[in-house]
DNA sequence: GTATCTGCAAATCATTTGCATTCTG
DNA sequence: CAGAATGCAAATGATTTGCAGATAC
C-alpha cells in the first residue's frame, strides 16, 4: 500500500473502478487520463506484477487478449460471443474444490468462464 | 467424418488418443510421425476449423499457449503452476448453466480452470 | 548511493495469412 | 476442370525486454 509507484497506484485504481475486465492496452488509455506519459510497457509491467501478487486477477477468455480484474473475488466470467462484453456473476468455489482434492490436487484459484449470448444481444 | 484431408484426420486421431491437451506445436511433432512432410500452418488452420465445428475443445490456461482437447464431453481443468500439465475432472456444469441463465444469458459452452499444484508436484 | 521503476524502442514468438501448387472428385 | 486444402515463407500483433535515465529512501 506504501511502495507503489505513482503509476502503479494509477493502474489500481483504474482495475477497482471499473467491472469491464479491460485488456492491457484499454488500461493505458485510460491511465493515460491521469498519467499522460505512462508507457504501454509500464502497464504491462505492472500488471504482471499485481496479477503475481495476486492483487489483481489476469482472465483468459480466449479473445486473443488477457483481460484483467480488479475483483479478487470468488467469481464466474460470461463472455459473449457476440459483443465481447465480460460480465461477472458469483460462484461458490468451494464445491469445485473439494471434489478438486479428492485428486490430490492443491487449488489456489478457479477461474471459470461461460461461453453465450449475454441478455442484451439476445434483445437485439 | 469423410471429406476430412488426411491432414484434418491424422490431427483429430492425435488429439483423440491423448489426453495431455496438447499445443499446436506439440500436435504438429506428433503428426509428423504420420506425415512427416505436414507444415505447421495446416496445423493451425485445422485446429482452428475444429474448434470451430465444435469437434475439438480450445482451452486457454494463461500459460501464453492454446491448448487442444479431444475430449468434448463436460469438465473441468486441472492446471499446474509446477509442471504445466492439464489434467480432467468430471464437472457437471447443469448447476452452473442454469444460475447463469437467470442473468438473461444464453450459455452454449462452459470453460473452468483449477489453478494450483497437482498430485506429483506435492510429493516432491 | 543503491535499488527499484520508468519511458522508449526494438525484439520475441505464437499465430495468421498470401500465394503458388497439389489433391479430390 | 473447379473447389478445397496444402506447404512454404513472410507478415501480424500482443507481449516482453534491454537499456539509459529518473525516482525513492
Amino acid at each position: 500500500m506504501k511502495n507503489y509507484s505513482r503509476q502503479r497506484e494509477a493502474i489500481l485504481n483504474v482495475l477497482r473502478s471499473t467491472d469491464t475486465h479491460p485488456t492491457a492496452s484499454r488500461i493505458y488509455e485510460m491511465v493515460q487520463q491521469s498519467l499522460p506519459n505512462i508507457s504501454l510497457g509500464t502497464v504491462y509491467r505492472n500488471l504482471s506484477a499485481l496479477s503475481k501478487s495476486g492483487e489483481i486477477l489476469s482472465l483468459d477468455v480466449g479473445d486473443g487478449f488477457e483481460h484483467f480484474d480488479g475483483d479478487i473475488s470468488s467469481h464466474a466470467h460470461l463472455h459473449c460471443r457476440s459483443c465481447g462484453c465480460i460480465t461477472d456473476m458469483p460462484l461458490k468455489g468451494e464445491l469445485i474444490f473439494s471434489a478438486v482434492q479428492e485428486y490430490g490436487f492443491s487449488p489456489d484459484t478457479l477461474s471459470c468462464v461461460v461461453y453465450g449470448i449475454c441478455k442484451d444481444c439476445n434483445q437485439n
